[in-house]
DNA sequence: TGTACATCAGTGAACGCGCGTTCACTGATGTAC
DNA sequence: TGTACATCAGTGAACGCGCGTTCACTGATGTAC
């Protein structure tokens, strides 16, 4: 029994793999998102990526020609990942709230995306994948914008959206950097309503002292 | 007359710097903000700093002890810098306002301060000139959000101070990335007079959204 | 005033390390005939 | 059905590099007597 064991463990650890992985781009994509999400961008090597993803440190260059290629792919598969979720919000009546929750629980789950489709330094940020993936998200912001300002056509909304935009950048990266352990619970839908009272408060504020 | 001129050009050139420098942690912390200012927190390094300051790379490890001491003290001196630009508004009626403008301003023009503030994992987060440098700015935060909610003495703040840091923090950010590139203008004070009406648009729309 | 000595600041050589990239290669697959 | 050949995917050794840290050292300063 224990010899048909060590076989069958023999077996499995031996068994070649096969040259060819098959998808191996795709394979080393999410190894890097992993690895980011661990470790952050700053920190990661595309040999720490490929040895997560099991193969030998030169195959990266093979599918993303060098560490800035394979980036530029994240970062627009960040883009894509957070359109496909902040779209179907568009036609609620609370859009632009709800699009703002959802960016700060992407940035949140997607730590590893997040992290680098804001920093264009990272990138390439002319590829036209990127610009295009980039482009809808921004859309899509824009879109809920204008829903919530009540102006379905026309009106300059550049204000509106830079600063919900901005809100909940900066929440969410303060708060994954931890700087809010002192004065939130943790509890990141917890802590994200209070902001958003705080929003409400502040905008009033705002408007007096503008005058 | 060139020869003269050769002449105070080497014993300028080769004039012995005497040994002790005087005051090289302060050269030291200067260097590294300088560099920080050019190629950000994740490409700087201690002998980077050290050529730019003019010593051996090993000089470094003597004032600060490791990487982690240099970015703590650097932190620190960040929260000082700003603090003792935010305090003197803490008596406007427009406190909250001003302060957020305050901090934008800092951001961009001590980007090098600015980057590492905000990073907890650079540095020695226990470090106690740390702790008590950055309590002090959040403490003047703190009294802006109060002045401006009209709430001299109680009630909850926490929401309005984080939603209005979070704002802040995220233009600061996002305009510093370059994110905003094609939505602003690139003068920061017309960027920040958009946002800050675009903010108070803003808690309009999520005052009702929220119900 | 002079001398001995402790202390501190900065040096420069050396360490081991992991990195990104390159390159000739080999294994596998698919296609043409 | 079989064979030759082009193409592609992944390998592994090698490259040169800059890094943070260590360590024994030397130059300069200050202090005690």
């Amino acid at each position: 029994m224990s010899r048909f064991v060590a076989t069958l463990a023999r077996v499995a650890l031996t068994a070649p793999r096969p040259y060819h992985h098959g998808d191996l781009r795709r394979a080393l994509l999410t190894a890097a998102v992993a690895q980011l999400d661990e470790v952050g961008p700053s920190s990661v090597s595309l040999r720490d990526i490929a040895r997560r993803a099991g193969v030998s440190h030169a195959a990266p260059a093979h599918h993303f020609g060098d560490k800035t290629g394979l980036f530029t792919a994240i970062a627009a598969e960040g883009f894509g990942l957070l359109t496909s979720r902040t779209t179907p919000l568009v036609d609620r009546q609370d859009a632009l709230l709800q699009t703002g929750v959802v960016y700060v629980q992407f940035a949140v789950e997607h730590r590893g995306y997040f992290e680098v489709m804001f920093r264009p330094d990272l990138y390439r940020e002319a590829d036209p994948n990127l610009v295009c993936a980039r482009d809808k998200s921004l859309e899509v912001l824009y879109r809920a914008a204008r829903q919530g300002a009540g102006l379905p056509d026309g009106g300059d909304i550049t204000g509106l959206a830079v600063a919900a935009w901005s809100v909940v950048h900066g929440f969410a990266t303060l708060w994954l950097a931890g700087n809010f352990r002192e004065q939130l619970s943790g509890n990141l839908d917890a802590d994200a309503s209070i902001v958003a009272e705080g929003v409400a408060r502040l905008g009033e504020i705002i408007r007096r002292q503008i005058g």
